[in-house]
DNA sequence: TGATAAGGCGCC
DNA sequence: AAAGGGCGCCTTATCA
């Protein structure tokens, strides 16, 4: 007889009910889309019908459930999509929350997920976490616990972090400083915060949850939570943290940061289940509880309670960070566990670059900042003249209002693409559409770049291993709450970024990096030949579009092949690439290349693209087409290095976007897999074993570091000669040279 | 007032 | 109908 289940389901998604039901075979499912009152009444529904187990999709039941589990809920601002995998006990039902339905039709991460949470009541044998055991650490067990934490197979450790204001009076400066600079800084005491204030972050708090084995075999966890309030507090967490056991954290690079202002390093970091997922499932969200709900039978969602209990939402992140980590290493696939040993150690090079940080020539920024400034004070008073008073070119809003209003109807954003096309409409349009250009170029460079909260004069960062789908770093602002991201840096910033005292800076950029990368996994003759000319690649690409010597490559001619190659890598339309090129640009190519005159632009730009296709016809031809059969056949894509994607989307024609995301994917990936190669062994032989440099950052293809003059020829010789090594992809052997720029004071100095 | 979405833009 | 890849930060506008 088979077995009985009910399932809960809004009315307007009743309809999706069958598609549910494909993720519970051999179940009789009966469907109720009234809305029930309570909890109670929802169970009496489902022992009515003789089932004990019932699944729900619908946001009302969920939000009940989630109320009834916890009483100090205010169910107004929860969503009931974050409780998706909950798993409720209530008057001897058993709820599964699933969550909403209507997306499931073509939704391939939510078809994984239902499949996934399903086998909570489908599979007898789905894991269930141990129950939390936690205590807050005092006199009285602290050391006991101590000691059982010795004999951890494995312990997790998690932080709750503060920004506390410093008394104005410990900032005062002595003899031009402040003796406790590097502690404190000027800064953002909230999110929102509008004014710098001295501020200093800090731990309130550490978790850790030790793996036991018990006599009998059975594994066990404990949880102790430690306030930190005292410099006694400090010694037990570096104590804790320097014990053997391998740890596990999430995202440790955050602990990292803050363990390294308190001298309390973990000790054996090997394990990581952000890092983890992102090795596994990298389409798919990685925070933890979302993690906890694909491997906890009874994950009940918790992150709502941080407001509540600290100490035990920090408890119940420590427990379920370890349990995820155990459940981790018994279920992923072999091509995971060789992506996590590639990339996790990763972690390293880029906790010591972010906390070192880059050290800020702060009369230089300053002067930087009143240049733009001047020029933005001068610029509003010509656009207010103009326009009207008050008229703020930053607001997209009132400058779609403006251009519509001056006649320019066609306007749908104002974006720098539709700008430009504006400003070459019309005289008048030039005049008030530049100034909007420069004054929001101007305010942009003020707040992003020359307001900067530092620490100690130093600008910190973070780069972060598991933050993109393809393998590249991603960087933001310090978790210090300091600092801005150190891969987005414009040109005109880089004078301000300076060398430590004695040191130089220095950079290794490897040259068409991703068009290399490109040119190989395509096998396309063509590009493989411009890639490994002599000459320019963009003149070379010119001749080759164009059907012109490479004398006759002017520089505008150069600039559109230029275009033309980025538009067709990354798979853009004729409209699209207009809007790049600009209408300008497009109509002088037209001229420069003698086309017929009655073309329109768009007839213009599918010519330049098809030129790109003619010249590389393996590249949008043989290689797309190769993605697209890896991913149908596979769900996967991988790389020359070995690095694997799980893909959940479909690419194909009919879905361009996907498509591109994965074409993309490819050179992209390969391209920092190369490098990162060098960046680890070079920041562990010269950084860690022998102190010879200084890592600075990796920004996708350049690598940036500081040393002394008399080690700055043989860092770079060792850095430079590895980063070349030949890597095989698809049989042949493809080298990447790449750029030295040595015994710079600035970063400016490193550019051409 | 604080949170969020959307628009815009910096880099490779 | 048409769709440029990968990121993070800042501002404006809006809403509760």
């Amino acid at each position: 007889m088979a077995k009985q289940l009910v399932m809960f389901i809004s009315k307007f998604e009743a309809n999706y009910g069958s598609r549910v039901r494909e993720y519970f075979p051999g179940y009789s499912i009966k469907a109720i889309t009234e809305q029930v009152s309570m909890v109670a009444l929802a169970a009496d529904l489902t022992k009515r019908t003789g089932a004990q187990d019932a699944i729900v999709c619908c946001a009302h039941l969920t939000k009940l459930l989630a109320k009834y589990h916890d009483k100090m809920l205010d169910v107004k601002k929860i969503s009931a999509h974050s409780y998706r995998g909950s798993v409720f006990y209530a008057f001897g039902v058993k709820f599964l929350i699933l969550g909403t339905t209507q997306f499931l039709v073509y939704n391939k991460q939510d078809q994984w997920l239902f499949r996934r949470y399903a086998q909570k009541i489908t599979n007898p044998n789905f894991p269930v976490f141990p129950e939390l055991d936690w205590r807050v650490l005092n006199p009285t067990n602290i050391d006991q616990f101590y000691e059982e934490a010795k004999s951890a197979l494995l312990m997790s450790i998690d932080i709750e972090t503060a920004i506390r204001k410093v008394n104005p009076a410990y900032t005062q400066m002595t003899e031009g400083r402040n003796k406790f600079s590097g502690m404190w800084f000027m800064g953002y005491p909230t999110a929102t915060a509008k004014k710098m204030v001295p501020i200093i972050p800090i731990i309130t708090m550490v978790g850790y949850t030790i793996l036991l084995r018990t006599h009998d075999g059975k594994l066990v966890s404990k949880t102790g939570v430690l306030y930190i309030n005292s410099m006694i507090d400090i010694v037990y967490m570096r104590r804790f943290n320097a014990l053997e056991a391998p740890k596990v954290m999430q995202n440790g690079g955050y602990e990292a940061t803050y363990f390294a202002r308190y001298n309390a390093p973990a000790r054996n970091y090997l394990y990581d289940t952000y890092i983890a997922m992102h090795a596994w499932l990298v389409e798919l969200s990685r925070d933890l509880a979302f993690i906890t709900s694909l491997f906890d039978g009874g994950y009940i969602y918790w992150k709502q309670e941080a407001e509540h209990n600290l100490a035990e939402y920090n408890a119940k992140d420590c427990h379920n960070t370890l349990w995820s980590m155990v459940h981790i290493i018994s279920q992923w696939p072999q091509w995971a566990v060789d992506n996590y040993t590639e990339n996790f150690r990763m972690q390293f090079p880029c906790i010591t670059c972010g906390i070192e940080g880059f050290a800020v020539n702060q009369t230089e920024m300053t002067r930087l900042r009143v240049e733009r400034e001047k020029l933005v004070e001068k610029n509003i008073k010509r656009l207010e003249k103009l326009v009207c008073v008050g008229f703020n070119p930053n607001s997209s809003q009132q400058v779609l209002k403006l251009m519509h209003g001056l006649g320019f109807k066609k306007a749908k954003s104002t974006d720098k693409a539709t700008l430009a096309d504006f400003i070459d409409s019309h005289p008048l349009y030039d005049i008030i559409g530049n100034l909007i250009k420069e004054v929001r170029k101007d305010r942009k460079a003020i707040s992003t770049y020359f307001t900067l909260p530092l620490m100690d004069g130093r600008l910190l960062y973070e780069l972060n291993p598991g933050g993109t789908d393809t393998g590249r770093l991603a960087s933001k602002a310090s978790n210090l709450w300091c600092g801005t991201q150190i891969q987005n840096q414009p040109l005109y910033t880089k004078s301000m970024y300076v060398a430590d005292p004695g040191y130089v800076l220095n950079s290794a950029d490897n040259a068409q990096s991703e068009s290399r990368c490109t040119a190989y996994m395509s096998e396309d003759a063509g590009l493989m030949e411009a890639v490994e000319s002599p000459l320019d690649f963009h003149k070379t690409n010119s001749t080759k579009f164009f059907g012109l010597k490479y004398e006759e490559i002017t520089k505008p001619i150069r600039d559109t092949g230029k275009k033309v190659n980025h538009g067709a890598n990354y798979n853009m339309g004729a409209r699209v690439l207009l809007q790049t090129m600009g209408r300008k640009a497009v109509v002088q190519a037209a001229r420069l290349l003698n086309l017929p005159r009655n073309w329109g632009l768009i007839d213009i730009c599918e010519y330049l693209l098809q030129c790109f296709d003619n010249a590389y016809p393996d590249v949008r031809g043989k290689y797309y087409k190769e993605v697209i059969q890896e991913v149908m056949s596979t769900g996967m894509l991988k790389g020359a290095t070995g690095w694997t994607r799980r893909c959940f989307e479909v690419p194909s024609k009919e879905n361009k976007l996907v498509l591109n995301s994965y074409v993309a994917h490819g050179p992209q990936s390969l391209s920092v897999k190369i490098i990162n190669k060098t960046f680890f062994e070079a920041w562990l032989y010269l950084q860690i074993e022998k102190s010879l440099l200084r890592f600075k950052a990796q920004v996708h293809d350049d690598l940036i570091w500081q040393d002394k003059p008399e080690h700055t020829a043989s860092n770079a010789e060792w850095i430079s000669s590895r980063m070349a090594r030949p890597t095989t992809v698809r049989g042949r052997e493809m080298v990447i040279p790449n750029d030295l720029k040595t015994g710079g004071s600035t970063w400016l100095e490193l550019k051409d």
